[in-house]
DNA sequence: CCTACCGATCGGTAGG
DNA sequence: CCTACCGATCGGTAGG
């Protein structure tokens, strides 16, 4: 049981292969990558995978799953705290890039690859995906209800607004670069909350 | 001559599969389309497409080319107009919304499957999407420069937040929803450039 | 635009 | 984890 959930951690070759998974889907897509791929990057012969792999989709299905797991842990605490909307919008937002420099491949599979999920995993996946914008959509409500947000802002563009913001990042966002992920989603909460306008 | 460039205009059979690829690469991705997917689509039989196409991925080199350009077209004038750096940037974030609007599917190509390019077509994409980047860090720095925007935001990480939600846009805008494009633009624009904050 | 087909590659399996 | 292989599907072509 140990090693059987989240990738990344742990080290056995179940953890191998959902690791180039993660980097090959993030590069090539899920269609666009094939199970020689695969096995080619974790250094075994393709069929050697099956041994520790029910088939390809499963590991799109755990990638997608943690993923979104991943985010709504670290986003949804602050979402629904105490503090006011400001302070929690800035938190998500904060949480949200940090979470994505831990491992931007494994978040361009979150939010690009789910679409290649048969019929079976698809509902749950979206619903997962719904539960992480409503965070939005309620910390924006709120806002707007307390009238710390501006009252003729449209809600559902302006969550819109900030959802695809951070949901580019993987697109862009180097970890190793010289602003820190803390200081990057700093940034990013002050240009959507703040605005460019001086 | 009339009918080989830009897809949607003209009704010719290479329109037709033009169209489809749109589609189709826009929903289920270029690696993930087979020829006979757009065979069934343009409603022809696998083979019979190579009377009119070169290969799948002339298709694909046309649409990303085409799309790109739309959005420069579209977006680069005001860029350069002779307005200041607020109304340059709004008249940006409309144009580029109703780019998208026209066609979401397309839009999507030209944003995601851009990576399966070939090594001799890759590179003129990355170009040109440089283009269109440039045009909104242009403005960026004229209207910091110009002291109409806020002197401590980071302009690097505020364009790639503009781009980002604008980058976004074709995962959820409905060309028929309730909002025009145009308006769902100035509200994008409204919470970019104003933020969220009263 | 169809018929008929090509070699290559696909995801996956049996048996060791 | 390898050997050896399966049927299905891939992008594309020759000839009409």
């Amino acid at each position: 049981m140990a090693e059987e959930h989240g990738p990344e951690t742990g080290s056995g070759p179940r953890t191998a292969i959902l690791n180039a998974a993660m980097r090959l889907f993030g590069k090539q897509g899920y269609t666009g990558t094939s199970v020689r791929d695969l096995a080619t990057e974790v250094g075994v012969l393709p069929g050697s995978l099956y041994a520790h792999i029910q088939s390809k989709e499963a590991l799109l299905v755990e990638i997608v799953a943690d993923g979104i797991h991943r985010f709504i842990t670290a986003v949804e605490p602050h979402a629904y705290s105490a503090g006011s909307p400001a302070e929690r919008l800035r938190a998500m937002i904060v949480a949200h890039v940090e979470v994505v420099a831990e491992n931007p491949e494994r978040s361009l599979v979150v939010f690009h690859q789910w679409r290649f999920l048969g019929e079976e995993n698809l509902p749950a996946a979206i619903e997962r995906r719904q539960v992480y914008e409503g965070c939005f959509i309620k910390v924006v409500e709120d806002g707007v209800a307390q009238g710390l947000f501006k009252q003729d802002i449209n809600q559902r563009i302006a969550v819109f607004t900030i959802l695809g913001a951070l949901n580019w990042t993987p697109e862009w966002l180097s970890p190793s670069g010289r602003l820190s992920p803390r200081e990057v989603g700093v940034l990013m909460a002050e240009t959507l909350m703040r605005g460019v306008l001086a």
